[in-house]
Parts: structure tokens; sequence; C-alpha cells
DNA sequence: AATGAATGAGGCTTCATTCAT
DNA sequence: CATGAATGAAGCCTCATTCAT
């Protein structure tokens, strides 16, 4: 939805806004070192370097903190793994390679950031707001399948596009969880395009089911 | 005997059985009530219908109240999943197919308890405590896979048991979490067949990795 | 001092002595473990080697443990010393002299007993028990006194015993709480009867006071 | 960068150290009126009319409420007792007299402040803290002795301290306590005297003991 | 706009006491 | 007589939130 005029915003303006984002900021640090619920209103204040009310003027509640950093926090994640799958694969078969690639390429790049999503996803309580995300990468998933050439014409990406996701996805936080590192980039590599193409080629086999 | 007398004796018996087993129970409810770290004693006690100090009669503090009680119903569950995956399946490939088979079985026999394993899952704060029970699963597939047919000699089973566990549970997961509901079975039971034996096959074809 | 009809009652006989006199010992040990706020009735439980509700039927609660057993064991200090004091001094520079020679031999024979009674003097809450107590030492040293061959015909002992109680007394304390050990007991000795020789003359040629 | 956000930090200024005053003088009343172990963290903040909370952004905790107080009360004390006994003293002799002298000026010009003390000092607890707090005095009393004129160069003036105000403490806790109030002063002052006279040259003629 | 001192509800845990066996 | 499992009031402490400056 995108307006011609952008609207003027409020007066205060940047620095307003670097506050709001050194706090979100010292929301995720606190969420990394100590997880949800040990993170403390006082923390964030102090990472962030600002006084203990000015978190009021910013956020409601600490809930709201968490709410909105997380969302920003993946929009930036989907929108920077929307755009090195850019790549102009042709067959899904490729799409699903180069999927894999491109996805491992960012995990093994920003270990860290990943950890971090992986860290948040399971820490977010309200449901509403973990399918938001998810839908969110999978729609960018479904993006790009839907452009193979070799596309069903008129077939709905999603399910197979959360399909290849969830597995992608999981793959990665169970590594991270269970394992606590990644594992040797080769192999686990191959196993995974194995599993995703095996799982969307048997998904397009199938007629396209009724519920989704 | 300075430190002898400061001993708290667990009651006995199977009176005792029953208030240990009611005081988990209640846990597990006030678990997927509430999420794990807003889970009170106080809610316990109530659930259970005992008394507030009762539970520091069976249990030293509201830690071990979780990790035991998580221990028991994992345990349970894990258990269940191995005596139906205990088919004489013969190809890797079969068997595969038999884990999708049985895992789905008793995933549509209980979506409530699959429900509450996935809740439970996300809500585990201590990584150890999570690599546990996951572990546990995965050595449950691993036994499965290790006895196929044509299962490689000497080849060690659990990074490929890992990967087929992952990808089957992070599906039911993700279904019950962003979809709320399960897929219709047949489809989605191809889907996976495909997915998981795509995996493994390449997994297995693959020269077996350093790092875990 | 509420109702007199609160009877539970008591076990009899001397199998029910012992068994009293084993809460007691208990007590008094705890206490000179963990000081008087620490001891638990489970704690004294376990020491006596009885259950926990046994106690109930000896003691009506916490506080009457401690009552009964300080009452008791002061007195058995008390008659100790009484007996030890019992030398037929002469004067009553000699009887001073005498009566911190009988101390003294009281306080370096058994030390432990004497600083468990500094560490209970100084934990008795009730004001009344601490004075009966102190009393009926003072009464024990004012008869000594008293019969000495040059005690002023008529002239009240029980100020000056008080006197001489209190230095004695306190001296053991402050040594055993402050210095933690008893200091080398010949000097030690001197300037105790030098003090109380001193205060017991100055107290004598004193008129007597009308107040106290 | 990991533990370096935790600190809670103390309030400052004036209206801080008024709060802080408040905390102690609270503390000293419940200590007066309940003993040390029952004073209860609600206790003091209620009484010293703030919130709960508050006690912790000036205290750690409970323990160091009272070791702080304590600690500021008695010094309090000693300096009061400190200033009152600059007299200009000349033998050691004398320099009893006038110890006996100032302390009980100070005794009878404020009997309310003596008698919580000599409370404070039966409630307290831990013995470190009770042995710093005795200590204190006994330097006051070491430096006021040391100055005489006839006091035997090199002799340590710490044991005849001890000794001489062991002797007039516990003649002054012990009639608080034990008689409920002061005894007629002109007659006690002189028995006071005599004991402290006497005890303190019997100790100047008995060669420096080697243990203290 | 920014601050941080103050607040108090609520969490965990202990322990004296009771009562059914 | 004896027991000890069960109880719950009460204690200490944390931390999200407010409000006067």
């Amino acid at each position: 939805m995108s307006s011609a005029h952008k609207t003027r915003r409020k007066p205060s303006q940047s620095r307003a806004w670097m506050t709001s984002i050194a706090i979100q900021d010292a929301f995720v640090i606190s969420l990394l070192e100590r997880g949800y619920e040990q993170v403390s209103i006082r923390d964030i204040a102090n990472i962030a370097g600002v006084g203990l009310g000015t978190l009021y003027l910013y956020f409601p509640n600490k809930e709201s903190i968490a709410a909105v950093t997380i969302r920003r926090w993946l929009r930036h994640l989907a929108r920077e793994l929307e755009r090195s799958g850019k790549a102009e694969g042709q067959s899904v078969q490729q799409r699903c390679h180069a999927l894999v690639q491109h996805y491992l390429d960012d995990v093994f790049a920003k270990p860290k950031a990943w950890q971090a999503l992986v860290t948040l996803e399971r820490r977010i309580t309200d449901p509403e707001l973990y399918r938001q995300m998810y839908t969110h990468f999978v729609e960018v998933v479904a993006v790009n399948l839907q452009s193979a050439s070799d596309w069903p014409v008129g077939r709905d990406p999603f399910p197979v596009a959360f399909l290849a996701f969830s597995l992608l996805c999981s793959a990665v936080r169970d590594a991270l969880l269970v394992l606590q590192t990644l594992p040797q980039r080769a192999g686990w590599q191959l196993q995974l395009e194995g599993a995703i193409a095996g799982g969307v080629v048997c998904a397009l086999q199938t007629p396209e089911p009724d519920c989704p």
C-alpha cells in the first residue's frame, strides 16, 4: 500500500526515532543474553542509555516493546532473505536448490542473527504475532516458488511454500538449539535440498487439497 | 552431626505417588494455560488441590517440578511413539514411510497431546532440558532406522534420525501453531514421506561428516 | 494464662520423662549450633529421635520447649555453683575470694556449659524468665555472703550479692562473647577478685540504700 | 558487558539521606519493640512511612539494614561517651573515678537511650556485629585510660579497658534488666568506683598476660 | 521531553502446628 | 502413645509502572 505523497510525520523526527531504535536494540541484546522472561525494563533502559521513564514515552509497557521490536526485527530479516532470493531460477527443482542455497548463505553469513531469530521465535507468547511473522516468511518463499518457469498455473503456492519454509526453518532451529552449532555445511545442504525438493515435488504431484 | 539433621524426607507409598502425579498434572495444565514463566507455585497447588507447602514435600523448588514433570511426560509420549514404530520394516525407504505413517497415526489419534507437546516445547526455557527431551525422541527414531535391512553397516544413525525427526516434528508443530489445525491427512502424509525419504536418502549418499 | 482446660494429656512415668529430657537436650544442642531463632521444631525432633507430633505431646509449642528447658538447665547449673560454694569461708573478704575461686573453677571445668549459659541468657525473650533465672543465681551468692563471719548483722545481702554476681557473670560472658575464649586464669582471677572485693567493700561501707 | 548492567543505584542527595535515616530509625524502633529476629521488612517500611520496595533502594537486604543501623547508632553513643570523657584526668585512679562519673552522667541523663542500648545488645544475634560494637566502646575507654599520667609506659590498655567497660556496662545492664530501674545514684556510684578501681589496680599490678 | 525515586502487588519458600492413621 | 504428611500464614525480595521534578 504505497501512497503518492509521503505524509509529514511528527515534528520530533529523527531524535525520537533514534531513541526508539536504541530501546529496541537494547531489548534484542537483553533478550539474547537473558531470555525473554528475564529481561527487565531496567536492563533495557540501561543498555539503551536512556532513563527509565523514557521507555514509557515510547512504549506503553514491556510487552509492547517486545512486540514492536520483534516485528521490526523480523521484517528486516525477511527483507534480506527476499533480496538474496531474487536469482532468476527456472524450474521449481532449481528454485528449491537456490532457496536452500540462499537461505544457508544467510544463515552462515550471520549465525548470530539467526540464533536470535530462533530464540525469539520460541519466546513469542502471542500466537497471533507468531502467525504473522511466520506467514510473512512463507510469503517470501511463496513468491519465489511461484515465479518458477514450470510452476503449475493457478496452483496456490502457499501450502508448498509453507512446507518448504517449515523444513528449512526447523532444520536450522533444531541445529542451533539442540546441536548448538551449525553442522558442516556441504553435507547438510545436500540433505536439506533432498528433503525440500522431495517434499515439494511430492506436494505438486498431489492434487490441491481443500482445507488449507 | 552438624549437617545431618536438615533433611526433609519425601513421603512414600501410593498416596504419596498420587499426590506427586496430581502436582505434575497441575503443572502441565498451568504450563499449557499460561506458559512456563507465568506458572506460579500457587496455581499449581490450587489446581492440584493440595496445600502450598505440600508441593515442597515432593519437590525442592519450582524448577524441579518442571524438570521432573516434563521428563516424565515426554518419556510417556516417546514410549508410545516407540511402541507404534515396532513394525518389521525392511528397507530404509520403507522405514521412513512407516515412520511417517506411525507418527501421523499417533498425532491424529491424540491431537490434544501433541498440541500440548508442541506448546510445551516452545515454552521450555532451559536449553539443557530442551536438548534432553529432543535427544530422547531422536534416539527412538535412530533405533528404528538402524534396524532397517539396508542400513549401512557402522553408519551412525543419529544425524539421519535427527534430520528425520526434525522434519516430522516441525511439520506437525508448524501446522498446529500456524495453521492451527491439522492438514488433510492423505496429501500431507505424501508430502512428508517425500520430504523425509528425500532427506534421508540424500544423507545416506553423503559420506559421514566429522563434526556432529 | 488462658484456659486451664487446654489439657492435652501428658504421657506419664519414666519413659515419658526420658522423652521429655531427650527433647530438652535436643533443644540445647540445636540452640548452641544454630542460635535460638534458627532452631526449628524439626531439628529438635530429629536430634531427639522422636516424631514430629510427639513434641506436641510434651510441650504445647516451641516457645514452651525453650522456657522449660532453660529453667531446668539453669537450675542445674545454679545447684552446682551452690554446692561448690559451700566452703566455710570466714570474712567477707575471704568469701569474695572463695566465690571467685569457685565460680572460675566451675567455668573452667565446663566452659561449654557456660558458653551455652551465656548464649541462652542473651536469647531469652521473656524478661520475667530472665529475672527469675538471674535472681536465682543471686540468691545463691547472697546466702554465701551472708554466712560470712563479719557480715553486718541485719544487712540485706541481696544488693551486694547482686553486684558481686553481676560482676562475675558479666566478666565471663564478655570474655566468652567478645574474646571468644577464656583469658589466662591466674591474672584474670586476680583482677576479678580485686574488682569484686573492691565493689563489695565499698558497698558495705555505704549505708543501705532505700529503693531497690 | 554481560554483568555491567545490573546495578541498582542508590539514590543521592539530602532527600535520600532523610529516607535512609527514617528507615534506620524505624529499624531501631522495631528492634526495641520486637527483637531482632522478629523485625519484619514490612514493619520497618510501615514505621518509616515508605514503600516496601523503597527499602531495597537504600539497602540490599534486611541484614544490611541491621548492620548499618546498629553501627551508626552505636557510633553515635560511643561518640557521646568519648566526648564526656575528655576531662584532663590525672592518675589512673582518678581516670577510673572520672570514667564512672561520666558514664553514669550519661546513663542518668538519657536512661531511655541506654535502656535501648542494653536491649539492643541482648538482641543482637550476629556475634561478629556484637564484637564490633563492644570493641568500639572498649577502645574509647582504652584511649581514656592510656592518657592517664601514671599509665605504665608500653602497657597495652585494651585488656584493662575491657575489664573496666565490662564492669560498667554489665552493672548498668543488669540494673536495667533485672531491677528494671536505676539504683540510687550516690551509693551505686561508690560501689562501681570501688569495683572498677579495684579491678584496674589489680590488673595493673599483674604482669601483662600473653594471650589476650 | 526526560528522568529516576518511589511504589506495592505478587512470586518463591519456610516452618510451626494439626490430625488422621 | 507415636507418627509424619499436610497445611497455610507469613517472610523476604523483585520489578513493571507511575509521577513529581
